[in-house]
DNA sequence: CGCGGCCGTCAGAGTTCCGTCAAGGACGAC
DNA sequence: GTCGTCCTTGACGGAACTCTGACGGCCGCG
């Protein structure tokens, strides 16, 4: 889930955008001062920061300062001024935007959604989303199998095969469903690919192909990946 | 440098934005359509992109849309429309900021400093900057790869590729992603294009290229670099 | 016991895909 | 203009992959 930090001393403000940011499944954590919000960013590591220049214990851009000082997350900047020094003041000392009030909230819930947005990881980048097995284990992202040490080659078919068997690990596939994921809409009855795909899973992968452990076969029905 | 790419359809704008720019030592391309925009961003991997949602040939959107299909490149709107469902709708396509004319050329340089200093590595962050291996080492911030103690001469194109390839070490990395990568959204198909600029990477950085040891190919996926 | 359904195994044919070379064209430097 | 560099494009041999048919084993059933 996101969290949000807002720092605003106007209770209503705070109020306003607490409830719109719950009812959109946000995590919230408020702050009505510089101080307690610096504090509160160290303790919570927010994913996106959202305040008010105008508080009463210390200038909105040395709350920027402040946390610029060791993170990178994205700040919105809200503020009543319109002036374009103030503007740039803020976004040089490090805020990701800047919205002048009164501000429409579903522009500030958008610009949010930019920021949070930029600032995750490339999708389908480093999360290593590995299965593991005794014998090997399957890295989905890298498209990587690894057996005893040593990477194994697997030919296109053979390893989106093997995708959707570990992306249904412990269920069992039925051959149709199989045949078209791999082969396409139109290939629901060649079972004979599958045998075939199947065997050279088996002695990639398999300590003994001829009694598998983890590429189970359900006759009459399809097949199941166990770990 | 860092390099702006301008898509605007009045002249006067896009004079103003190059002036601007180049006298605070940007480089500067300009487009004046969403189509001629989309083919610079694939020929000149700008670093920032400043769009004016009116064009005369499409929507601004798509062109975000265009965009967002391969690259994470910041992206500046710019429009003279303010309601506030048409920033919800910039943005969620993938904008980074929505400006509306008029507007203080002051504001906007600032907001483009901001867009294009979060979009850079973390200075001295966990990502590694000098990739080795046990012939030639890489350096992705000085562009420059050493092999054997003297400097290998990499074209443009050749480093292109063996920095979306070094980027993901160790992952398998499809045709279509590095020719969209490389040579832009409309490639992704030209196979042959990668075969040959494979062999000239393997000419110049392995040991045997015609047994190379980190520039692997996977038959029909896509190819990997391993250390 | 014989039969049929289902599955695993094997090997060859056909097709797709890849590495390599070389020529042509665009572009900028001089 | 001339040169050099780089990118594009086509062609071809060989490698890798997919498809296909055939055969044998296992099991349940008549």
């Amino acid at each position: 889930m996101t969290r949000v930090l807002v720092i605003d001393d106007e209770p209503q403000i705070v109020r306003a955008l607490v409830i719109n940011l719950k009812a959109r499944h946000y995590e919230v954590d408020a702050a009505h001062d510089g101080a307690t919000a610096l504090q509160l960013a160290a303790a919570r590591h927010p994913d996106v920061v959202v305040l008010d220049l105008g508080l009463p214990d210390m200038d909105g851009v040395e709350v920027i300062r402040g946390l610029r000082g060791w993170t990178r997350v994205p700040i919105l900047v809200l503020s009543a001024r319109h002036s374009s020094d103030e503007k740039v003041e803020a976004l040089d000392a490090g805020a990701d935007d800047y919205v002048t009030k009164p501000f429409g909230m579903d522009e500030l819930l958008a610009r949010l959604r930019a920021a949070v947005r930029r600032s995750e990881p490339v999708p389908g980048g480093e999360d290593e989303v590995v299965v593991d097995t005794a014998e090997f284990s399957v890295d989905l992202a890298a498209k990587k199998v690894n057996r005893g040490g040593r990477d194994v080659r697997l030919t296109p078919t053979e390893w989106h095969l093997l995708e959707v068997l570990v992306r249904n690990t412990g269920r069992l596939v039925s051959q149709k469903q199989l045949l078209q994921e791999v082969w396409g809409p139109s290939y629901g009855t060649e079972t004979n690919y599958l045998r075939v795909y199947m065997a050279q899973l088996r002695r990639k992968l398999e300590a003994d192909p001829a009694h598998p452990r983890h590429f189970i076969t359900e006759p009459g029905m399809g097949y199941r990946f166990e770990k």
